[in-house]
DNA sequence: CATGCGTGGTA
DNA sequence: TTACCAAGCAT
């Protein structure tokens, strides 16, 4: 059911990266001449021909990426892939597709029932807010999934990441796409540190701007390169530095791959939180098509302080419609 | 700008 | 087992 996902390089060879524009590799990054000097042209030039040649070989056939897919294809991975590994998304991302296959689709459909749809990817209000963004889509764009940087920002769900990755992927655009694994192989491979800071700095946006090819079309391929490199290879934990294709080029490995140094990164509690206490209110919403009693929902946590401040939470999200006394439903 | 917001896999 | 991590967003 699942595509492999691990071994077929994908079909992305379009972007000839060494013929393009702004990426001409000097005759002193090849061969065993001196290293460029870091954060040189030519530097920079190595950088963007070595990881748009590792993605050519390396990229994952991941159905979002497949040619001609639609730009709400593309906006609807990016949404489930907030905070939710790949693995885990592949299948609903298939089921989602398939019964909203436009935004205007997904728009003519009850909201619960695009939160019932999302199953356990977990934060569920990007489901509600996917929906928000289809009516918004279908009302305001004419059912367009708009290519403008400053409308998909407005777009509800939609912050700086979402809306740089739907304008580069789906519209091939030239925008600095900073998530997590971008940010991570910056820090090493430019930086030479293990890891970001907590928040995205000033700084960082100025490299990831700095490092952004000169062509729209070799740019939206270098983003989701050097996204796929940190996926794959410049993992947060256990990175795979000898087969990493920038090894010769990485700041962090030059010097010494020292560990991190900053603050302590804060891990999420989850056991006995709130955000537990909605997850098993809502799983019983989900479940059980139509309206369920409150007795249904007291049988799943058994404080009932907290209990119904978690449930309040769900109403006031938007996640959860009371419809009368002691009776709940997912929003219709 | 730090915090709340789900869920499951891995070391 | 606990802790961390996974293509963030809104407040």
């Amino acid at each position: 059911m699942v595509a492999d996902i691990s071994a077929a390089p994908a079909a992305l060879t379009a972007a000839a990266p060494s013929g393009a524009p702004g990426s001409a590799a000097p005759a002193a990054a090849s061969g065993s001449a001196a290293p460029a000097t870091p954060g040189s042209a030519a530097a920079t030039a190595l950088l963007h021909t070595t990881v748009l040649d590792w993605y050519a070989e390396n990229a994952r056939d991941l159905p979002w990426r497949s040619p001609g897919v639609s730009p709400w294809a593309v906006m609807v991975s990016e949404f489930m892939l907030q905070q939710t590994p790949v693995k885990r998304v592949l299948p609903a991302y298939r089921a989602w597709m398939e019964r909203w296959p436009s935004p205007a689709d997904l728009a003519a459909d009850a909201p619960g029932e695009a939160v019932r749809m999302w199953g356990r990817l977990g934060y569920p209000r990007r489901a509600l807010r996917l929906h928000a963004a289809a009516v918004a889509i279908t009302e305001e764009h004419g059912g367009v999934v708009p290519d403008d940087h400053a409308a998909l920002l407005d777009l509800p769900g939609v912050g700086e990441y979402t809306a740089a990755a739907v304008a580069s992927f789906a519209f091939r655009q030239r925008h600095a796409v900073l998530d997590t694994n971008v940010r991570r192989v910056f820090a090493r491979a430019v930086s030479g540190v293990e890891y970001p800071a907590q928040a995205t700095t000033a700084a960082e946006r100025r490299t990831a701007v700095e490092l952004l090819p000169t062509t729209a079309e070799t740019a939206a391929t270098w983003a989701v390169a050097v996204m796929e490199l940190g996926a794959l290879v410049c993992t947060a934990r256990g990175p795979e530095c000898a087969g990493c294709p920038l090894l010769a080029q990485c700041a962090w490995q030059r010097a010494g791959r020292p560990p991190y140094q900053g603050p302590a990164r804060r891990g999420q509690s989850y056991e006995g939180t709130d955000r537990q206490v909605r997850g098993k209110l809502l799983a019983v919403l989900r479940e059980a098509h139509g309206e369920v009693e409150q007795a249904r929902l007291d049988e799943v946590w058994h404080e009932p302080v907290q209990r119904a401040r978690a449930l309040d939470g769900l109403v006031a999200d938007g996640l959860v419609e009371p419809v009368g006394p002691g009776l709940y439903r997912l929003p219709t």
